[in-house]
RNA sequence: GCUCAAGUGGCGGAAUUGGUAGACGCGCUGGAUUCAAAAUCCAGUUCUUCGGAGUGCGGGUUCGAUUCCCGCCUUGAGUACCA
């Protein structure tokens, strides 16, 4: 009997899903184990190689810890809503919900040829009203919720609310806009309730405030920190603005100290990558120093300015404001104005991206007015300049020349004065930035102080008068929450006289409405701005006509949706109870599964999703809903697979006068590119000549040819990309397949070498759509079956490493399933009996599973699949038939391989499913050897080998190898100087 | 610039309480089988001037270093006027 792959793989994955074999119970006996992957979006362009690659590691270990005993929840589910979902739908003219709902239909066929073994029954899709009634009722909790710096956790704003009464504001330390007056508690009484809703928005967790957003007018819609890369956005890489505007924005600032300390201080409860917690860290941003006040002379302003060097505190020879600092209109001169607001004018318009590009040009404006410093009262003249950030610290520095560069190099291109503050510290070409080896002078009460002393007196001295206090400051901003685009939750709010109220918890979820419009607009304005039906009835507590709206008992709603993490923040509790309608899980549910155990994704997450929900969670978990306040415990970032992109290379023309002129198209092989091209990519003349006469050649181009012969047109070679699928493994292109693909290329002329062969080159790159270079795995499970391709996946190398993706390789992976069904099936049947096994099948067994074991848990998955291959190969030169080998074996490829051996386990006469058997224990006495060949090195360089038995001592050892005489030829009659034994390893003699 | 990770055959990669470097697979070479091909099986495959050399480069510790230490180089990732 053959190995039928795709029968066998169809079979069994038919009777796991009739028999609901994956499907985990929230009571069970066994100790449980959540294995979690993030959740995929569904994407138009269908699964590629690399997708599944987490998801087989995660598979692995999801049955690996069912054989254990475990009680295994294994869910997965779609993360639905957001950009690339509506991205998707724009392109192709179709309704988000329509290519949604066909996508995920894509999804789950791909999914499933490949066998994994989900729980389907808890799945969730965060564009379904049912789960986004929870991600709605969240958004309603953290409304209704402060941060309390004193108790250091999130409370309820009834809470705050009577604080308000009793006491006022004076004494709370909340987490909140640093905007807020001073009120009494009588002072809060008297005032109106829009003046109270407006002082409470600015302690909820979640907030409508005005705020410098990131705005992006190609995509319609403002986007986060960590949707933006180098300027632009991440998706689609458009430019990004500053603007401001009134948005929904999450205080995930609030949660910042314990966001860290997750990190650093409770390393057991977060088993992350370093180089992952590092990049959290990172965005954290954390920086300790001093807020110092600055009195503005001639007037009450006072500018607050955030240091961690208040130890320089003398060496402040002018201060610098944001352009975009609220007091600069306030304290600029008369004299100044013009100049001040020319250069406001000069860098609002500058894009992010075009400020970022040019850091080295220094700018900035006098604003004519004069600080006055704590301590020497001597005036310090204000500047702006666009150096300094509105958004972090307070928006202004004190510029301390000797100390940073950029103060120093600021004050070198206005002539400012740069005093040195630092003792025997040249600072005549560049500052000083370094915080060792310094000793403060010039300085008053600081001088001979090192740092740390300085800044502790500083900081001491500056309390005293009242000008400053030690602080510390995050890099971490509030997350903006608004999208102004269609496919996301709606917000639970309507809006009564400009403030915002939730809808009650009862009436949720509030759906999204039917529009005809769902395109964004550059302007901003959300496309549910064009729904018909958005009104909320505060009556009857529905959603009714825009047309009712009377702002006394209908109301307008929220018009923006909510962005797309806003979903992924808190699914993985609600797989723990995905039907419950009541409660977004029940506490049962969550204190049996507690929080996931094993987490694998992308840490392309790392300052996204990964960010946001530990906030949510610790939100969670202050209000009692969770009993773990970080989500998962182990988090592993799968690599991603590469894909190997092919390019050609046309020749193209760089016309000078006229564009209009008509040409021979030339597409070079790579081997002439590589031979005609000199050091400066540059075509050499010989090749130059050649063009000509092809160009002459061809009768439509003569006046082209003439016109390079003049030194009119230069030519360059352009690389693009071409299908990988009409090259083969030699690099050479499939012309005439190529012609039909790209039929402009019908009649260009493929310049090749003598022998004909047209050569592509090649690049590895991430795979993508428009690189050409995606191999679909629904091929490779219909070549290869997709038992090959979960081996191959976990073949290719490190799971967490960047790995190039190269078909060829699967033949070996292939083989070995052929191999090993060979193993258990011959000609005539089955090979398997109940011979007892010998010595060496057992040891083969046995080391197989110590191995295999060992790499499961360590997630080394590429190596066990070598493993296999070595026992296969082993057993079957034993041509072993035991039973007693054969059948435990099933259960160690089960979790990498689950069809084959569910299909061999089944033959051996096994009635139930292998899923559940019981995982193999190795024995320790089939592995001990009793003899073996010592390397017998000389001076640290190995010579022979010599068989001995394993039991000797050391001294033992050297007595028999001392006599033998391989060993006393190598020694010539000399007398070793000392000879080092290691029991079971080597014998190394020296002299 | 700063932070982190990594550099091993033609390729993916294996080996670390310091102990025979190159497991396993791809590719390649030769052979068997076949009318032929595919498939399958067997043998070989780090380089070499056959003395040796060899885990990015240069040092160090050690009887012994891919593994530990110091200094560089390269690549990748994160971040970027963060005061």
């Amino acid at each position: 009997m053959q190995y039928h792959f795709n029968d066998i793989e169809a079979k069994w994955q038919k009777y796991w899903a009739e028999h609901q074999t994956f499907k985990a119970s929230n009571h069970s006996d066994k100790p449980k184990y959540y294995v979690l992957d993030m959740f995929p979006y569904p994407s138009g362009a269908g699964l590629h190689v690399g997708h599944p690659l987490g998801y087989i590691a995660s598979d692995i270990y999801a049955r690996y810890k069912r054989h254990k005993g475990f009680n295994v929840l294994h869910p997965q589910g779609y993360d639905s809503f957001g950009l690339p979902a509506e991205q998707y739908a724009i392109q192709t003219g179709q309704h988000p919900a329509l290519t949604t709902e066909e996508n995920i239909k894509t999804y789950r066929r791909q999914l499933d040829q490949i066998g994994f073994s989900f729980d389907w029954s808890r799945e969730v899709r965060t564009s379904d009203p049912s789960y986004y009634k929870w991600t709605q009722w969240i958004f309603i909790q953290l409304f209704e919720s402060w941060y309390n710096n004193k108790t250091n956790k999130a409370e309820s704003v009834e809470t705050l609310k009577s604080i308000f009464s009793s006491d006022g504001n004076a004494s709370v330390n909340a987490a909140c806009d640093n905007d807020i007056p001073t009120f009494s508690a009588s002072e809060w009484s008297d005032f109106s309730s829009e003046k109270q809703q407006e002082i409470l928005l600015k302690y909820r967790l979640t907030y409508l405030a005005e705020t410098e957003v990131n705005w992006c007018a190609a995509l319609g819609t403002v986007l986060a920190n960590d949707e933006i890369i180098n300027g632009v956005s991440e998706r689609g890489g458009h430019p990004v603005v500053r603007k401001k505007m009134t948005q929904w924005s999450m205080r995930i600032s609030a949660y910042a100290e314990r966001l860290l300390n997750g990190i650093d201080y409770n390393r057991e409860a977060l088993e992350w990558t370093e180089s992952l917690k590092e990049i959290q860290r990172n965005w954290i941003g954390k920086s300790v120093g001093a807020e110092v006040e600055f009195r503005i002379q001639n007037s009450e302003f006072r500018i607050p300015v955030f240091t961690t060097r208040p130890d320089t505190i003398f060496g402040v020879s002018f201060m610098t404001l944001a352009p975009e600092h609220e007091l600069v209109a306030e304290i600029t001169t008369q004299d100044q104005k013009n100049e001040v607001e020319a250069y406001i004018e000069a860098t609002t318009k500058r894009s992010e991206r075009d400020r970022m590009a040019d850091v080295k040009t220094i700018s900035g404006a006098f604003t004519g007015a004069y600080a006055e410093h704590p301590f020497t009262k001597e005036p310090i003249p204000i500047w702006i300049g666009d150096y300094v950030l509105a958004g972090y610290g307070t928006g202004a520095v004190m510029s301390v020349p000797c100390g940073d560069q950029r103060d120093y190099d600021f004050a070198k291109h206005f002539n400012i004065p740069i005093p040195n503050i630092f003792k025997d510290v040249d600072i005549s070409e560049e500052a000083y930035g370094s915080k060792d080896n310094v000793v403060i002078a010039n300085s008053d009460f600081l001088n001979g102080l090192d740092y740390k002393k300085a800044t502790k007196k500083a900081i001491a001295e500056l309390e005293i008068l009242g000008q400053g206090k030690g602080k510390t400051n995050y890099r971490l901003r509030d997350a903006v929450f608004s999208r102004q685009r269609y496919w996301g939750e709606p917000f639970p709010v309507y809006y009564v006289n400009g403030m915002p109220q939730m809808i009650e918890t009862q009436h949720l979820p509030i759906t999204l409405p039917e529009v005809e419009k769902y395109l964004p607009t550059e302007t901003g304005e959300p496309p549910l701005g064009n729904a018909n039906v958005w009104a909320w009835d505060t009556k009857q507590c529905l959603v009714i006509s825009n047309e009712l709206i009377d702002h006394k008992t209908i109301f307008p709603l929220e018009l923006n949706t909510m962005p797309g993490w806003a979903g992924s923040s808190q699914y993985f509790n609600r797989y723990m109870d995905s039907h419950n309608d009541q409660e977004i899980f029940s506490q049962e549910a969550v204190n049996y599964w507690k929080q996931v155990d094993l987490y694998i994704g992308g840490s392309e997450h790392a300052t996204g999703h990964l960010l946001y929900a530990r906030f949510w969670q610790k939100f969670m978990f202050d209000l009692g809903l969770v009993p773990v306040d970080e989500f998962a415990k182990k988090l592993i970032n799968q690599g991603m697979i590469l894909g190997t992109s092919a390019k050609f290379y046309e020749l193209m023309p760089r016309f000078e006068h006229d564009s209009k002129v008509d040409y021979q198209i030339v597409i070079v092989s790579f081997e002439i590119v590589k031979k005609y091209l000199n050091n400066d990519n540059e075509i050499n003349t010989e090749f130059k000549k050649k063009i000509i006469q092809i160009q002459f050649d061809h009768k439509i181009s003569k006046k082209v040819g003439k016109l390079i012969g003049d030194g009119k047109i230069e030519f360059g070679f352009m690389d693009r990309h071409v299908d990988v699928s009409f090259v083969n493994s030699s690099d050479e292109l499939d012309l005439d397949g190529f012609k039909k693909w790209r039929p402009e290329f019908e009649n260009a002329k493929f310049l090749t070498e003598e022998d004909g062969v047209f050569k592509v080159s090649r690049e590895v790159e991430k795979m993508s759509k428009s690189k050409y270079n995606v191999v679909n795995p629904d091929q490779i499970v219909k070549d290869y079956g997709a038992d090959s391709l979960r081996l191959y996946e976990m073949f290719l190398g490190p799971l967490e490493q960047y790995k190039p993706w190269n078909t060829a390789g699967i033949t070996g992976v292939h083989g070995f399933l052929k191999k090993f069904w060979k193993l258990y099936v011959g000609k005539n049947g089955l090979n398997v009996n109940d011979t007892k096994p010998t010595a060496n099948n057992l040891k083969t067994l046995h080391k197989t599973i110590k191995k295999v074991e060992e790499d499961i848990e360590n997630f080394s998955f590429n190596t066990s699949v070598s493993t296999f291959m070595i026992a296969c190969n082993e057993l079957t030169a034993q041509k072993c038939t035991s039973k007693e080998i054969l059948e435990p074996l099933l259960i160690l490829l089960s979790p990498y391989a689950p069809h084959i051996a569910e299909e061999l386990w089944r033959q051996l006469g096994q009635s139930e499913s292998i899923s559940t058997a019981p995982f193999p224990k190795y024995d320790e006495k089939y592995l001990v050897e009793s003899s073996k060949n010592y390397p017998i090195s000389f001076n640290g360089k190995m010579k022979f080998t010599m068989e001995l038995p394993l039991d000797l001592s050391s001294e033992e050892i050297e007595k028999a190898v001392m006599a033998n005489e391989k060993t006393q030829e190598q020694l010539q009659g000399r007398t070793p100087k000392k000879v080092i034994i290691v029991p079971g390893k080597i014998v190394n003699i020296v002299g």
